[in-house]
DNA sequence: ACCTAAACGAAATATATATTCCAAATTGTG
DNA sequence: CACAATTTGGAATATATATTTCGTTTAGGT
């Protein structure tokens, strides 16, 4: 058989690099070749079948598992596995872990950093994902609204609370639509043209957030949407929404992310007003 | 044979996120469950098998291939390769960068930012700062009342609002106090000994607030605050008091720590309460 | 140049994975 | 409430893919 690198193979892409380097010198001539390859192509060895890429690297199918297996592992998918790893963008398992490791044995602690973890997340999720100018699009929608009526329920709830009295303290008439759901169906058929719904719901959707919505299109009234996923109801091609998710612990959702983007648009909106010059 | 939609499927995963967005609301429930998932994971359907994305659905492997079926694609080997195109040339963050960077002449992107940033610095300075004792001794008064009476104002309020949604749903008993000032104080001379006040409030602190904490005190009714500073007037030292430092933008206080913070109480409360056996 | 040991490629095999089919359950409708 | 249509889950099937095997080739040492 043969010879096979004794130690265990590296289960991180970063391991995994330096640790070729090392050994490449040992390497058989087309062993070599794969190597050089999936330094230089990690995602097309995560992503492919060993047939498209010993095509692409120029060797035989086989060359391929052996190469993985003089690396130490136990064969080509083995190995592939540790090259997708390195492309996934969720390393959640691993931060986390991290994170409680270096916390002692302290358990309250620890729940508390599982908790700011994913809020941290969060909200660096929400910076690359969020669509500028779709954020633009809505301040402006409010701005220029003559009255911005908010609603939203249960745990949209608490982001309802906020942006009203964010915008009410920049000076922006804002109304909560409270109530039965009845009732505010009907308030919402009394919005003008000129007034503009602020939706906020979360998945599970409830349905009267998405009828108050279907309401208000109807009568031409613009909506600005607040949600965790475009695929909500109350998402629709004809309004303007915006797009935040949470990450989840052990069930439960945070805020975090949410409240920031929250602020972020009750401030934008503010100032596209001033520079509107609205008083 | 189920409905398909005819026109042909998006081969790149930009089109297809707005795309699936329409369509998204014709769907059949398991199909929609493996939309919202799809959306929400999209490394998750590039990189893994049917079986073991199906088990984190929660659906069967079926409905995968009826997912991508219904969508227009041959199967969903066929949906999958355009989930990994959308991760080929590994750095998606980059492009998705690039293209919102061009899109919006660079301000609102650096807007966001700079919320972002403050409730990232808030978020860990929370993690290092809380007493985790404190958390502790907090969630314990929580668990064991009777009734959980929550009050606050203003800026608060949104925190009142998602600690009481967030019981609520535990299973914890309790309710918001709400009303005129007066009446408020009225209420709060009701409260039994084995009742709790959850006091939440924010500098500058309303007198309001500040009168409940001392009504209950006066009476044994035991307090849990929540503020900003250890020298906010509802902290005292007899009560159990955690603090929380949000990091303000020109002006502005977000509640992203804040919120965290309130999650993790909620649930630490549920959780001690589970341990003690309450039904 | 011969011999030996390692490396290699092609085809056979084993395994994993996706897809199809159908009966049961669910949902919507008259 | 019953009937029809749709949706769903699970097993059977088909397909794709990795792995092993083995005869052949190559390279290095004497």
């Amino acid at each position: 058989m043969t010879k096979v690198i004794q130690v265990k193979p590296p289960r991180v892409f970063s391991d995994l690099k330096p640790w070729l380097q090392n050994h490449y010198q040992d390497l058989p001539k087309r062993l070599q070749s794969v190597a050089v390859f999936a330094m230089h192509n990690p995602d097309v060895i995560a992503l492919n079948t060993i047939a498209s890429i010993s095509e692409q690297v120029g060797v035989t199918p086989s060359a391929m598992v052996r190469f993985a297996k003089s690396l130490g592992y136990q064969g080509f998918s083995d190995m592939q596995m540790v090259f997708q790893e390195s492309m996934r963008h969720v390393p959640q398992p691993y931060s986390e872990r991290l994170n409680s490791m270096q916390r002692s044995a302290d358990t309250k602690q620890t729940v508390l950093s599982h908790f700011t973890q994913a809020a941290s997340e969060s909200i660096a999720r929400l910076e690359h994902n969020v669509d500028a100018n779709a954020l633009l699009k809505a301040s402006e929608q409010l701005a220029q609204a003559r009255v911005v009526y908010i609603a939203g329920q249960g745990r949209a709830e608490p982001v309802v609370a906020y942006l009203h009295y964010t915008l009410v303290k920049l000076g922006v008439h804002s109304v909560v639509l409270t109530g039965m759901p009845h009732s505010m169906a009907d308030k919402a058929r009394m919005l003008k043209e000129d007034d503009v719904l602020l939706a906020i719901s979360f998945s599970p959707y409830t349905a009267n957030t998405r009828e108050l919505v279907d309401i208000c299109l109807a009568n031409n009234t613009n909506v600005v949407a607040l949600t965790d996923s475009t695929l909500s109801p109350i998402a629709r091609g004809d309004d303007f929404h915006l797009e935040v998710l949470e990450e989840e612990v052990s069930g439960f959702r945070g805020l975090s992310a949410t409240m920031c983007l929250a602020l972020c648009l009750a401030v934008e909106t503010g100032r596209v007003r001033a520079e509107l010059g609205n008083q």
